[in-house]
RNA sequence: AGGGGUAUAGCCAAACGGUAAGGCAACGGCCUCUGACGCCGUCAUCUCUUGGUUCGAAUCCAGGUACCCCUGCCA
């Protein structure tokens, strides 16, 4: 019921199509999300997909869903399914439009056979090495293979033999027949099919041998009627390449690649590479770990999709590398969340209270709002009783300049219940504080003083007898630099020891014990939570600290 | 410098030869039964730099500088 109120601004992409369409170039326009099926989706993906999927959408044209698999050695089901439910939960639909790259295998080879048969492309069958070597460097043109001019029928012969599965992984590979002197690294005679006696997880056991990336991306744009295929900037050096199997093949169509550049979020890493280590050295607890910048995980931590789209939509896309602030993306849930959580009391760290001139057995309800901006969402009823708990943060027996929490002495409101002043505090024996006493004021029922008297500090509280038990867990930032993959440090040394802190004493209103798990709550004062989709059980939640609050006391 | 890119505020980002949008952050102030939310205000005489063209330049031209990407049988 959140609608997105991030204005829509311009951008390069969005101005390019606009010409498109303006100029009659296209009809309407078709992109294309292609992510391959070798991980898990991060907030990287999200720009992506939000691009993809809402220029679609705004356009009044189409985006397809299509998995680039064409390296099976990488490549696995359970990443295809978390793929699609990721892009669902998102909010997007591909509707029939679910294409794979291996869907394609047959129509490559057969344009590998005609590129052959063109006499631009052979069989190789120099090492992984020596082709290294040959390729020349940066700076150095290359040198032509000695295998680069043989007879066509030869090329044939044996390119099909590959298909049949008659040389070993790595023997021969299928090369383009470009410019081994071509300035552009990719244009260096770039292979085209390895052999690769793994099973395919779409297409199974069919092939014995796959297409490399550039073989089957842009035909596959071709095919599915792509018009405006969105990657990001390190292609941009394979577009050349792009346009060459384009202009040498009779594809079906002629798409256009544009690139812009990826998202980087400070205080968090993003390459597959270093996503996997976490996971798989066990430095989060799997995919969804909460601190996480995967989708599943940002997911699983409460965000929501109205949230993650809101942000990628206010972070832009350009072409020059950026950085942004993780700030930008929490204060993205905040805004969504503000509108529509209902609010509860919990305490997280609790100090026990004993409210001395309050009745012994007394308990009484009082009505508060489940969102005092919008009324409609109603209210419930909460228990006050002699004792409570507050938080400990919320107390001061020497209280710094400024705080207008409870002190000795001075008086404070109980939210929705009564003003009451701190009259004395127990310590243990190491001199901490563990319980303050305190007399209410019973004129101040439901938290108004019957005098007017203004009362500037409000704290929440739960009644120790009705509370509800929980474990709350706190994330934090996984690392602690900004930057950690800077100047190829290792990453790891900036991991966040304090990235997750749980704390098992909390005490909820008893309103809380049986939240739904889809529900995220603000607790008053304090943040956004959510019930641990794992690991929460009705009477005994688990509730996930989203984001915070924002909170100008505590940064001064 | 082999090639390809990018330079506008602390972080993003508009502007398409007509006199520097917007968001986040920050900083003041108001409001407040959430130190939240909300509201008001401040925040680039200037667009990496040096020249040039023009009545007029962030936009055009020339030369510098900085940073990013490319030498996978990864995508």
């Amino acid at each position: 019921m959140t609608t997105e109120s991030t204005p829509v601004s311009s951008n390069f992409l969005r101005a390019i199509i606009e010409d498109d369409l303006a100029s009659g170039k296209h009809e309407t326009i078709v992109t294309r999300f292609p992510p391959e099926p070798n991980g898990y989706l991060h907030i990287g993906h999200a720009k992506s997909i939000c691009l993809n999927f809402g220029l679609a959408k705004q356009f009044g044209g189409r985006c397809h869903l299509r998995f680039d698999d064409t390296n099976p050695a990488k490549e696995e089901l359970e990443y295809i399914e978390s793929i699609k439910e990721n892009v669902r939960w998102l909010g997007f639909e591909w509707g029939d439009h679910l294409y794979y790259a291996s869907d394609n295998f047959e129509q490559l080879y057969q344009w590998a056979e005609y590129l052959i048969q063109q006499g631009k492309a052979y069989v190789e069958e120099l090492s992984v090495d020596e082709i290294r070597q040959y390729r020349g460097t940066l700076t150095d043109p290359g040198k032509e293979s000695p295998f680069r001019n043989r007879p066509v029928e030869e090329n044939l012969d044996l390119f099909r033999r590959m298909r049949a599965g008659e040389f070993p992984d790595g023997a021969k590979v299928l090369r383009a027949r470009i410019d081994m002197a071509a300035p552009n690294m990719n244009l260096r005679d770039p292979v085209l099919y390895r052999i690769l006696h793994t099973p395919h997880p779409h297409v199974g056991d069919a092939w014995r041998i796959y297409p490399m990336y550039d073989f089957a991306h842009g035909q596959s744009d071709a095919i599915e009627g792509i018009t405006h295929s969105i990657c990001t900037l390190e292609f941009e050096d394979h577009k050349p390449l792009y346009e060459w199997f384009l202009d040498n093949l009779p594809v079906p169509g002629h798409p256009r690649q544009y690139e812009f550049a990826r998202l980087n979020l400070t205080y968090a890493v993003m390459s597959k590479r270093k996503l996997h280590e976490l996971v798989h050295q066990g430095i989060v607890n799997g995919w969804d770990d909460p601190r996480m910048p995967t989708l599943s995980g940002i997911r699983r931590r409460g965000y929501t999709p109205e949230a993650v789209r809101a942000f990628c939509e206010r972070i832009g896309v350009g072409r020059g590398d950026s950085w942004i602030d993780l700030s930008v993306l929490e204060e993205c849930v905040r805004e969504d969340l503000n509108e529509r959580a209902p609010r509860a009391l919990a305490v997280l760290r609790p100090l026990k209270v004993v409210i001395d001139n309050y009745p012994v057995d007394q308990a009484e309800e009082f009505e508060a709002s489940n969102h005092p901006q919008q009324p409609e969402m109603g209210s419930r009823m909460i228990t006050f009783s002699r004792e409570l708990y507050i938080e400990q943060d919320d107390f001061a027996e020497n209280p710094p300049k400024g705080f207008f929490r409870m002190t000795p002495g001075s008086e404070v409101r109980l939210r929705y219940a009564y003003i009451v002043r701190c009259t004395g505090v127990v310590k243990d024996e190491y001199g901490s504080v563990i319980e303050v006493h305190c007399e209410y004021d019973p004129a101040s029922r439901g938290g108004s003083a019957a005098d007017g008297r203004k009362i500037k500090g409000t704290i929440h509280w739960v009644s120790a007898a009705h509370a509800c038990d929980a474990e709350i867990r706190l994330f934090d930032r996984l690392f602690t630099d900004p930057n950690p993959d800077r100047g190829g440090a290792d990453y790891k040394q900036f991991l966040n020891p304090d990235s997750v802190e749980i704390l098992t004493t909390a005490k909820l209103e008893a309103s809380l014990a049986l939240a739904d798990a889809e529900t995220r709550f603000q607790f008053e004062r304090q943040g956004y939570f959510r019930p641990d989709t794992q690991d929460s059980l009705p009477g005994r939640p688990v509730f996930n600290r989203i984001v915070t609050l924002k909170d100008a006391w505590n940064k001064k």
